[in-house]
Formats: C-alpha cells, sequence, structure tokens
DNA sequence: TAGATTGTTAATCGATTAACAATC
DNA sequence: TAGATTGTTAATCGATTAACAATC
C-alpha cells in the first residue's frame, strides 16, 4: 500500500536501500548522515532528508541516523518482510528463470508454481517448485489466496491466460509479453517490455535510478 | 539521443505508440485527434498535443493527425528504425529467453551472439545465434562496433563480465544480476530488478503507464 | 560552548492544466 | 460560415532546493 508517498520519493527508496546495505559493516553497525547518503548517491541532502522522514522515525541531530534502523525502515516500507506467493504461467526459457531465481526470497516472494499446457513440462519441477496443468490454475490460486502471478508465455496466449489469472483472484500480474492486456478494475499489470527499456537507454538517454 | 524531451514525456511516447498501433485499421489509414488519443488513454489533451508536438511535424486544425505519420514519426523518435547488434552474457535461462525472444527486433535489436564459459554451450547455437567463449568477446565486439550488451549471468560474476564488457567497448548495459555494478564514465548501466518491479507493484501501489 | 546535523518553512523550478487565438 | 481541432501563452500545481531555527 502506497502511504501517500510520492512516486519520486518511491522510486529513490530502493536506491537508498542498496547504497546502505552495500555499506561497510562499521558503518552498517553505526551511524550515517542524509548528507553522506546525498554526496555518494548525487542527490540534494534536502530531499534524501525529505524522503527518509517519510518512512522513518528520524535521525538526530549530529549523529544521523542509525544505519540498521533505517535499512530495517526502509526494507518495512517497501513490504520485504511481507511474504507472498506467485505463481508463474509460461514455462519456457523465461518461466524458467523465474522460477529459479534466488533473488525473489530476499523480496518475501516465493514462486511456488509454473503452469504450462505442454504435456513433456506439466508434472515435472523445476527448481524443486511443481509445474502444474495451466487447467489447475483457478483452483490452486482460490485454494491459497495468490494475489500475484508473472505471465511468460508467447504473446498470442498472454490475454486468454490473464484472464485465467484475473478468474483465479490475481490481482498485480507482471507481463512479459510485449501486447497490451485488458484486465477488469481493480487488477494492476505491470508490462515489462525489454526491448522499449533497451530503446529508452541506448537511444533515448533515458535513465531512472532504480536499482 | 535525447532531443530536449522530458523524461515523462518521453515516458508516455511508447504508451501512445502502442495506442496508435492498436487503433482498427480504419483510423490507422486515416487521421487522430490529440483529443481522441487523451480521453482514450486518460490524459489532458493538451499534454498529448504538447508531447505530440515535440516528435512530429504537427497535425492540422479540424482533422487531426495523419495516424500513419504519427505513428512513424514516433518510432522515429524512439529509434525503432536504427538497427543495433546486441550480445547476451550468460546462456542460462535468462539469456536463452532473450536469444529466442522475437520482440526484439521490432525495436530494431538484433541479438547476434551469446557468450558464456559452460563449455557445454559454448560452440552451440541458440534460434540460430552463436555461443561463443566468455573469453571472446572483446575481439568479437570491437570488430563488430557493438554498444549494446544484456548481463543475464549469475550475481557473483556480474561485476566481472561487466567489466570485460566495458573493456569491449559496450556503452549501454541491461543488467539482470540483483547487484549493483560500477562502470566508468560514459558507459550507462540499466538495472532491471524483476524482485523491486513485483514489490512496487503490489505492495506499494506504483504504477508508470509504461508499456 | 561550538559545530554538525536534523526537520521545517519559504522560494524556486519545472511540469501540468486552463484559457484562447489561429486555422482549416 | 460555423465548428472542431490545433498550437501557444498564462495560471496552477507539485516537487525540488534554499534558508534557517532547533537540537544534541
Amino acid at each position: 500500500m502506497n502511504k501517500n508517498i510520492s512516486s519520486q520519493t518511491l522510486q529513490r527508496l530502493p536506491v537508498y536501500l542498496n547504497y546502505l546495505i552495500s555499506l561497510p559493516e562499521k558503518i552498517k553497525s553505526g551511524n550515517i548522515s542524509a548528507t553522506a547518503i546525498a554526496d555518494a548517491l548525487q542527490l540534494n541532502n534536502v530531499q534524501v532528508r525529505k524522503d527518509l522522514a517519510s518512512v522513518s522515525q528520524g535521525g538526530r541531530p549530529r549523529t544521523g541516523y542509525v544505519t540498521a534502523e533505517l535499512i530495517s525502515d526502509i526494507q518495512s516500507f517497501l513490504g520485504f518482510k511481507n511474504r507472498d506467493g506467485v505463481i508463474v504461467a509460461g514455462v519456457g526459457n523465461f518461466g524458467k528463470a523465474m522460477m529459479c531465481s534466488d533473488s525473489f526470497s530476499d523480496y518475501g516472494f516465493d514462486v511456488i508454481c509454473g503452469f504450462d499446457c505442454n504435456e513433456n513440462i506439466v508434472g515435472t519441477s523445476i527448481n524443486r517448485i511443481p509445474v502444474l496443468d495451466i487447467s489447475e490454475m483457478k483452483n490452486f490460486c482460490l485454494n491459497r489466496n495468490i494475489r500475484i502471478g508473472i505471465i511468460t508465455v508467447p504473446e498470442k496466449h498472454a490475454q486468454e491466460v490473464c484472464n485465467m489469472m484475473t478468474d483465479s483472484g490475481i490481482k498485480y500480474i507482471l507481463n512479459f509479453a510485449s501486447v497490451h492486456l485488458n484486465v477488469p478494475k481493480g487488477v494492476t499489470v505491470h508490462n515489462e517490455n525489454i526491448s522499449l527499456t533497451l530503446a529508452m537507454i541506448s537511444r533515448c538517454n533515458f535513465s531512472e535510478n532504480r536499482t
């Protein structure tokens, strides 16, 4: 849930977090000032302080913030301490990559099932995660209250699979098929278009501070 | 190259493009007004007009824009009519997915080589794209003037591979390893952190209008 | 105490929106 | 001509930055 934070601030929080985590143990177990963070990340120090103010209890004049607390506060705010089950539809190369990635776990996500219609794959398991027939999605998700799905099927099946997901009670969809998806109100789709990202960074001089 | 366009405008252009392409043939071969686009995408019509003004020759009062021209102008601006060779480092599930994706081509990108150090893979080809030993990267890229690389290796090797890329003259790096990469000045890294994206959309109510 | 750092209030800057004249 | 749509100039809104008092 967004707690009245501007979208710009929200995008900077992970940058701070990443920086704080990368700090040497000495600082990590001590304090850090907003000024130091701002200098390191080449941001304005007031901006950093305002951003941090929106998620943390606040720092102390002269000493700054307790680094560990700050890390913890940002993580809480971004929800990394929650845990959510995630399903993957389409167990091709992309889908397998999702199921094998071990970075999801750090962010509180557990990929708990893959779905496909290829009978050579259905019934197997990948990285100890089962692959079920796509017809079982609805039952599986409703029973477990799954809210999050990743679509890694070919373009031509994406909308169909998307419908199955919304029908299964899924509310947040990360779509890797480069096709626009229509969803009912109350469902969020995020289209991850890798080609477009490549075009933006290499040809349009576009850069966000995302990490 | 960014032609003095605000980053917000730049992010909206692909949204317009996507919408225009999805239009029925009748409109696609005729005209469309900024107002109609704005209504459909739930944006302010002046904003749409300003955005379009920055990339197109302009529309006509009463009739609007020639749809086909508008599509073409946005595509040109975003550089989809250029062609760039792209290399992929790390031919695991993720890397294979990149090499097999047919959507790159629409955006003017050609994945022309994969690199790995696993001798079971090196020498094979995937989707007709060769996989070479990673030690051959520098030669390969310098000879062909490759500017763009995708990193899909495990976290622990990401920085090392990143160094090889910059050493090979690569200027734009799309990084799928969820670890921060240090690069020399003049090189752009874009970190694609899927877990973070998932966290932002499902827990922070974050949504961009990217497509 | 003196100085570093905090959080807040005011000023600036840029993007969005509103109003409107120009055009086909 | 009348009306829809364009592009522009002015007003509004929100985010960033500057100035500063409060605190340890």
